[in-house]
DNA sequence: TTACGGCTATACGCACGACCTATAGCACCT
DNA sequence: AGGTGCTATAGGTCGTGCGTATAGCCGTAA
């Protein structure tokens, strides 16, 4: 009997679902699964009635829940009396350069409340790092992904731009369209793939990477750009979104890190954040 | 942070040595020393000072210990609380078949007294079991040995034979000896190799697999048989037990499991056991 | 009725880590 | 100085915790 397996069996008995555990535990529904059949072996009792609805708990998981969770409560605050103090936890959290700091910074300020002496260091996703802010496209094979956004990717153009009038963008306006690059992007590769097929030449007038400078690009119109519809870009009044007719280019942006540190209380604290934040 | 970390720690704590609590732990040094060196680590704190003559605690310790302890103790008062009651825990014990039913059944006896409700069936050791009671020389790679006493093979000589009255027993008085084969037995093939390489050949009269016929043949005067010293061997009137001369051929018995299984409380009750029948 | 969606269990493969043995390095003792 | 007992490190093996993919089951909707 491990500290695990009663954790696991907590989220399944408060949940009622072995499914619904896995997801609040970010960890696969199998692992739940063998996880409560070998605590189940071990105290040699049936915990839980499995139907197509759920599980519920039998009597004896009832008995075992407040033990349980006494116990793993004691765990966590040996933990903490150990760990807190003036000692600070340290982060490096790899931050994808298109991610942009507005919508990132209020997730960054909740963490840092959250956690006490937290010493946050900002590095580049693909440096070695703790957690990783990315889109889904980048996750590692053994990195877990949690989700905490979607961008749609739309087209920002300058106010004084004829475009910015017409009622929808078709991807033969962007014929000789002055046009700023901003790279690794996946929508723009996508944009890209689709202009090539309809034979539309572009014109690109910048290559830069952050979202920030391409945004103040467009509002100084230099060019149109591929963008995502954060708030921040449509509240601007010298730039307008407008969606490719036909077109939906997304990406998901999330956290990732790795599995085996699924159960770090770090990390975990950050990915309970960043469902939150959804 | 887990409850395996907290076991070691605690017997290093007891004991005051690394080596000491892997020991009583049934595990060896360098895994103790990498759990607590783990243990520290998360707990970010230093816990015993390491010397050359063992390690003491540090003040941090001495405040883990007792929350430690508590902790384990809780985890396993709810084993005891589900397994107990008139559910029977069930033991395969693969018993070798040469080591004789008297010296078992004092050990079988104080488990079945310390173990309530115990199910025991006794099987052959190659057969799927959960301990086995066999010598050091049959223990697999993947198997933990426990001693629990060393036989010393002598030649038992029915008390009519000429033999009986010689003072030492060298190679040549096999010659043309009556002789009570016990096979398996890596004793008995030592003996037949020395015997082979002195050019002196026996008479085989019996083969047998158990001590207790073996022992009966040899009291019927049907011939001599190399068994070990046992007391109920050297107490019988009709048997005389002479080493041979120059010769020491010996076998340890013990018990032996599946090292995964080292943490399973039925395993380490016997290994206790065994360890105190020395 | 069938089709579908959500649930749990099983199969199977991978990778992390807990464990082993062997050995180095250190302090104390003879 | 050499021996003994301790702890730490190195390197390899094996068990198991976790993943994805999938089967099977039941309830609901078409």
């Amino acid at each position: 009997m491990d500290l695990r397996s009663l954790r696991y069996f907590e989220a399944v008995f408060e949940t009622g679902s072995v499914s619904a555990a896995a997801r609040t535990c970010f960890i696969s529904q199998p692992s739940i699964s063998a996880a409560i059949q070998q605590l189940e072996q071990t105290l040699d009792t049936r915990l839980f009635v499995r139907h197509a609805r759920g599980v519920t708990p039998t009597a004896e998981a009832k008995k075992l829940y407040p033990l349980s969770k006494d116990l793993t409560g004691n765990a966590t605050a040996i933990l903490r009396l150990f760990n807190e103090g003036p000692a600070c936890t340290r982060l490096r959290l790899g931050l994808m350069r298109s991610i942009g700091a507005q919508r990132i910074s209020l997730l960054l300020k909740e963490l840092t409340r959250r956690v006490p002496n937290l010493e946050l260091t900002l590095v580049d996703p693909d440096e070695p790092c703790d957690l990783r802010i990315i889109d889904s496209e980048s996750v590692a094979s053994n990195e877990r992904f949690v989700a905490i956004w979607t961008d749609q990717y739309q087209l920002a153009i300058p106010k004084g731009y004829p475009l910015s009038l017409a009622e929808k963008v078709v991807l033969s306006d962007f014929d000789s369209l002055p046009f700023i690059q901003r790279s690794p992007c996946l929508a723009l590769d996508e944009l890209v793939a689709a202009l090539d097929g309809a034979d539309v030449s572009y014109q690109v007038r910048a290559n830069i990477r952050t979202v920030e400078y391409a945004q103040s690009l467009v509002g100084a119109g230099v060019g149109a750009a591929f963008l995502p519809d954060w708030e921040e870009i449509r509240s601007r009044d010298d730039i307008v979104l407008k969606a490719v007719d036909g077109y939906a280019f997304t990406r998901k942006v999330g956290l990732a890190f790795k599995r085996h540190r699924a159960n770090d209380s770090l990390v975990q604290t950050c990915a309970e954040l960043c469902q939150g934040m959804g």
